[in-house]
DNA sequence: TGTACATCAGTGAACGCGCGTTCACTGATGTAC
DNA sequence: TGTACATCAGTGAACGCGCGTTCACTGATGTAC
């Protein structure tokens, strides 16, 4: 383990802050994850997040921390939240934009990748193993249940594995896919996303194909059972 | 972060050991390995082998450690040089069993998955971001070249990955795969597997397919393109 | 309109902990003569 | 066969560091009377 860098707040952050006005105090809340969220994408890991070094980021003392969250673990799990948002938002954008059903699905996961390439050190604290406490994201999210009464999916990036579900079961209403299951299937794709984007990151010296867009237009395409008959 | 657990040596291990005997001190790296295992195994992350933990494990002094590793980023190196050389074992074992060249394609991606599931921290340790140093890993595996004079795989899991690409070209040439590019298709494979191991073991509580096997079944035929036409 | 008080939004010093790393050392075992 | 010496395989105390956490505190701002 090497010695950790002491990124130290620079001079115009050691300048003193304005303390927030009475009634306001909940903006350090934000300000407290934005800085978790800049450690993360600084040092590629949120091993790096601990309460000392928010503290430092943001120029107040540490003990100023414990008004907002209980510990680091709450933090990286306030920031797992957000980046959750953005993520789906991306996808959700992603899928907007294609002119049939199977171009939406794949717009969506080429938009995932993306996300995920783009924002490594994002991408990867969501599935970070700091989140052992999974069950306390899900106070965060809201309860998506993919079909009625029955596999109810209360885990966090619910939201837009749902959105997923949907691009999928589009295809299959539109006749360009030959999926019976489409939940299966999506957990399929999911995978495949998840996978591609995790191993690229992880070994950026591996010889990878040229061409993500059409990789994962390719896998999403087998997956999705499009064009087969 | 929480306080770490002190998994002090018990009562058996803090018995004075027996040194080793002259010539034989090279005997006590793999006894560290071997205890970093044990702590990754027991803490479910690497993050916990640490110089001292480790010396606690065997029931040594720390600066015994020094001849025998740099710091604890070798020994994790070491680790996962181990574990690589286990999974390469259980993929290549997994492909050996199948009647025709699709089973054994699919054998060895079941074995792979298994591996995983079955030992989810040594799986994990093997893509873990603290092997920045992915380079110095090149150096306890020999390099690979999966086609003669382009696409060299230096990579650490090498091995493992040529079994999967001859597997699949084993199935193209009894005509049972329509893959047109094994090395593209390969790749796809290798980062569903990873994808599924890695979300199942990250997120237990999503409701992942019963089955496991023929969910791998699935996923695999369909990338590489089996039973297409 | 004045003033005592409560509350809010933090601060700063201190503590004990596990860590990596250094240093001089110890004691058994082999080897040259 | 005896003995001085070198080497091997470690040990144990000490250091400074960043960490989480506690404690009593400060100073501005609102509020009851």
């Amino acid at each position: 383990m090497e010695k950790m860098m002491t990124a130290g707040p620079d001079a115009a952050q050691a300048r003193r802050r304005q303390r927030n006005a009475r009634g306001e105090g909940a903006r350090l809340s934000d300000e407290i994850v934005s800085a978790a969220l800049a450690i993360i994408e600084r040092t590629g890991t949120d091993e790096a997040v601990t309460l000392r070094a928010v503290a430092r980021e943001i120029g107040i003392a540490a003990p100023s921390i414990y008004p907002h969250f209980a510990d680091a673990d709450e933090i990286v799990t306030a920031v797992v939240a957000r980046v959750f948002g953005e993520l789906t938002e991306a996808v959700r954008r992603g899928g907007e934009t294609g002119d049939d059903p199977v171009n939406r699905l794949v717009g969506g996961c080429q938009a995932y990748v993306t996300f995920g390439l783009d924002h490594p050190a994002r991408y990867r604290v969501l599935f970070s193993e700091r989140e052992s406490s999974l069950t306390r994201v899900a106070q965060y999210c809201t309860p998506v249940v993919i079909e009625p009464g029955e596999r109810p999916v209360l885990e966090f990036g619910a939201e837009s594995f749902s959105i997923l579900v949907q691009a999928l079961q589009n295809c299959v209403d539109a006749g360009a896919s030959a999926s019976t299951d489409v939940v299966e299937d999506s957990v399929a794709i999911w995978v495949g996303l998840h996978g591609l984007v995790s191993l690229r990151t992880t070994l950026p010296r591996f010889p990878w194909p040229d061409g993500i867009d059409e990789f994962v237009r390719g896998v999403v395409l087998s997956l999705a059972k499009v064009g087969v008959h």
